[in-house]
DNA sequence: ATGTTTCGTGACGGTATTGTTGCAGAAGGG
DNA sequence: CCCTTCTGCAACAATACCGTCACGAAACAT
């Protein structure tokens, strides 16, 4: 996949070096040797990527990476920092300007071409702040952090949603039969017994999180989820 | 935490006794001695809880629970069952009756209280919406109608991510990269063609609905949802 | 028009998840 | 203490879902 990058650098030597480089991977090079040059091209053409070098004469490659993200134009753009001195405060210094990884001088080819690689495959485009109605069905950001906590757990789409409604119905005893109405559906032709089996399931997936004895089982009544077990 | 509580015990001895009890604690008690004037008694004020005698003159207690249960109104009133004898087919049959807890003759005035303010407090949770918390993972009533909306589309987990991705990401092209990186996950080796086939299924899935032409390809690019398809 | 690339789509095997069943152990009732 | 009922648990079969591939259609470049 061949992109546009604008590969800004003050040291001759070094921008043709890294420029030769990635034109042999099949990438077009488009190179600046200071930010304001690197403005300019950006104005007139905007590129896939942009390689910057963290020293720069005037404006830093810091500070350049830092104005790039406040512009929308240019905001979506990935940016990978080359840097001498990569100390932990440099890492987040520059990821808190916008960058989207770095790359440590010196450094082979191979290496700067699989960065960028990544970058290219990895950058998302930023995420519409409003909610999307699709029949009926309201869709928001949050929908994420679900799945993110299903897969945290590690549990099963009815694992999932037994433990929710526990959380979400703690303290109080569930019959089989509501839990069938209420996790499965109101609907379905479903054994009662089959609820053991998920609490089961359930219980033994919670087991290595430490959140042992959460649900415990009522006896002629169903199951209940206490918060502070006795 | 003093409440309005309505006792309903035929045995006007009986009766006495708890209200008595209950308003040295602090209670407000009305009282009813069958299930006709509990009905009456609720239509004008919808007391906090509902102390119902199992074995009431005409309609039981039981039966009033059942009723109380399928009325709008007084579906989320807590109830607590005084009964006798709690037989294991009691238990459940209170429990399908909507009883939240039972109390069986006799009993301690602190024992009674004590159920009375459990069954206070367990039902907060449910009526306030309140996001629960376990391992780090917050989960709120939002993640049901997540879990709501899939169902309803028939969609299967992956497709339903997908097609979350395309409505927080809309109007615009994501590379097969790209959708493999946020849908699938950042560390997951899949084939760029595997997005194709899950494209299809979704649109496939999404034909049912009405809400076809949803997902357009760009050739050479990838996929793109447009809310206004052209 | 022709060749090349890209996409749609059906089919297939592999894996995960689910619902059911049977049996042993535990809990209660009498 | 014995007997009944209920629950824990493992194994099994059915199903759903997923990733991959192959082939044809469509779009594009020359």
């Amino acid at each position: 996949m061949p992109a546009n990058i604008l590969l800004v650098e003050d040291e001759p030597a070094i921008q043709e070096l890294i420029a030769v480089n990635l034109e042999h991977a099949g990438h077009h090079v488009i190179r600046a040797k200071d930010a304001e040059g690197a403005l300019g091209v950006v104005r007139s053409a905007l590129p896939d990527l942009l390689l910057i070098d963290w020293m720069l004469p005037g404006i830093s490659g810091l500070a350049l990476a830092r104005q790039l993200r406040q512009e929308e134009r240019t905001r979506q753009i990935p940016i990978i920092l080359l840097t001498a001195r990569a100390t932990e405060a440099d890492k987040v210094a520059g990821l808190e300007a916008g960058a989207d990884d770095y790359v440590t001088k010196p450094f082979s080819p191979r290496e700067l071409l699989a960065r960028i690689k990544a970058v290219l495959r990895r950058r998302a485009p930023q995420m519409t702040d409003d909610p999307v109605e699709l029949a009926g069905l309201r869709l928001d950001p949050e929908t994420h952090r679900v799945f993110g906590a299903q897969r945290a757990l590690d549990l099963g789409p009815t694992e999932f949603r037994l433990l929710h409604f526990f959380m979400t119905h703690a303290e109080r005893v569930h019959s089989r039969a509501q839990l069938l109405d209420q996790v499965w559906g109101d609907h379905v032709f479903v054994e009662e017994r089959t609820v053991d089996v998920h609490i089961r399931r359930l219980r033994k997936s919670l087991e290595p999180s430490g959140h042992d004895r959460l649900i415990e089982t009522v006896r002629g009544a169903g199951y209940r989820l206490t918060a502070s077990p006795a």
